[in-house]
RNA sequence: GCGAACUUGGUGAAGUGGUUAACACUCCGGAUUGUGGCUCCGGCAUGCAAGGGUUCGAUCCCCUUAGUUCGCCCCA
């Protein structure tokens, strides 16, 4: 009761941490295939790496990052998500140099501080995708195409995409001025952050939860009679590609995202299960512009990796990851331990996997031991055995017992 | 930041304003057994999240703090 682990934290181990590697696994892998490669960026950035990406407003920005002074006093902060820190490397070792589009993944920890809840920690893991270097709908289309995959390799059901524009500059130009003509004589019926929300960003009311059911909000201009031409256009044939390769899809207009870097296309992958989106992502145009780096457009995804994992228990799609043992050795005399050591490391050398029992000399807690870990085979050594170097060995599943020699056992229990 | 419920040993948990805090499992010690996953005997919370208060007396009532879980907000 000593110690425990800070708030919102968790400790994964035994099932928990293959888990979580396991996901890892099968997440990594499909988006290989898709011609991604790994970017392994620090746990902490300086500050302003995402105070400019994510949003100077944005409640991660104001009131969730773990900000803290070093010795030197630099402003550092734990990464809150998983884009800024992409971008920034992206930038600084101008990787945007050789041609072609660039593809990063990345997995790992990254930390807010928020009120921990269901699906919801300070610390978290996100499984990102990144893309620089073209804006085309094709790219959008099989980007969340990427995520509907690993989806679908990780057998989750019960999952709805959503999918919006949020339009191209102009186009975003023109609706938010729009917004703030039919809100501004309707600000006194809105609930407190709403007001806020109409000066700093009046599209993020659309967001709003509080006031989402009232007729305000639902007769509110809606952005698709503000897209030019052109996003009208770019988001038609991404809506196009999905519908060709029968991915199911609503487009729901209210989504905006909280994040500001997005721009165009956004989209989300909720849970029936609970509610949550498990993974979110969308285009941001301007991102590597405002790193100083050039007009280069993005867009990208990101995965809750533990609201995965939560589903995936729910929904118990998870394989049996436990520790299959091949042998247990029981071994009856001190000079026995000697030999089952000799034997584990030989066996081990093949790539069994192999436990034996360190401290008794009698039989009945050495076979409870084997009874817990349940293995393939059983070796007894005892003095007749290594007097003779023929061991008796137990084949559990077939439940018959053998005297094999030494040299003999690797072949017996890999089967000949 | 706001709100609600909860916090009893290694684990799951029962329980009460008053002498020894049920029960089960695990675990530990022992008996028996060169072939087990049994059986038998014995042990295992001086303490009921932490601190303070009320009371003759509190694990049980009140307050504070911390944590857990779940909502709101926001988000992956």
């Amino acid at each position: 009761m000593a110690y425990q682990k800070v708030k919102g934290t968790n400790d994964f181990y035994d099932l928990d941490s293959k888990k979580l590697r396991y996901i890892e696994g099968v997440v990594t892998n499909i988006i290989k295939d898709y011609g991604f490669s790994e970017m392994i960026t620090p746990i902490f950035e300086n500050t302003e790496v995402f105070v400019r990406s994510v949003g100077e407003a944005s409640d991660i920005v104001t009131k969730e990052m773990y900000t803290f002074l070093d010795k030197g006093e630099r402003s550092l902060t734990l990464r809150p998500e998983g884009t800024a820190a992409i971008v920034r490397c992206f930038v600084e070792n101008k990787l945007f140099g050789t041609p072609g589009i660039k593809k990063y993944y990345y997995f790992g920890p990254m930390f807010r501080y928020e009120r921990p809840q269901k699906g919801r920690f300070r610390e978290f893991h996100q499984f990102g995708a990144e893309i620089y270097g073209d804006a085309s709908p094709y790219l959008d289309a099989e980007v969340i195409l990427s995520a509907y995959r690993i989806l679908t390799e990780l057998k989750i059901k019960g999952v709805k995409l959503k999918i919006n524009t949020i339009g191209d500059f102009i186009s975003r130009e023109n609706y938010s001025k729009a917004l703030k003509e039919y809100f501004k004589d309707k600000l006194d019926k809105l609930c407190d952050d709403c007001k806020n929300r109409y000066n700093k960003n009046p599209m993020r009311i659309l967001d709003c939860k509080v006031d989402s059911d009232s007729d305000i909000l639902k007769n509110a201009p809606k952005i698709k009679d503000f897209l030019t031409d052109e996003a009208k256009a770019y988001f038609n044939t991404i809506l196009k590609c999905l519908d060709e390769l029968k991915i199911p899809y609503v487009v729901d207009s209210s989504l905006v995202r909280g994040l500001d870097y997005y721009t165009d296309t956004v989209f989300e992958f909720i849970s029936d299960f609970d509610g949550l989106a498990i993974c979110a992502g969308g285009r941001y145009a301007d991102l590597v512009k405002s790193f100083n780096g050039p007009d280069l457009p993005g867009i990208g995804y990101a995965f809750g990796v533990e609201r995965v994992k939560d589903i995936m228990e729910e929904e118990g799609l998870f394989p049996n990851l436990e520790r299959c043992v091949d042998v247990v050795i029981i071994s009856l005399d001190d000079d026995s331990k000697i030999s089952a050591l000799n034997l584990a490391y030989n066996l081990r050398k093949e790539k069994l996997s192999v436990e034996m029992d360190y401290k008794n000399n009698s039989l009945k807690p050495q076979f409870k031991l084997s009874d817990r870990v349940n293995p393939r085979f059983i070796v007894i050594i005892g003095e007749a055995e290594r007097e003779s170097g023929i061991y008796t060995v137990k084949d559990t599943i077939n439940k018959i017992e053998e005297k094999v020699k030494l040299d003999k056992i690797v072949s017996f229990i890999k089967g000949e």
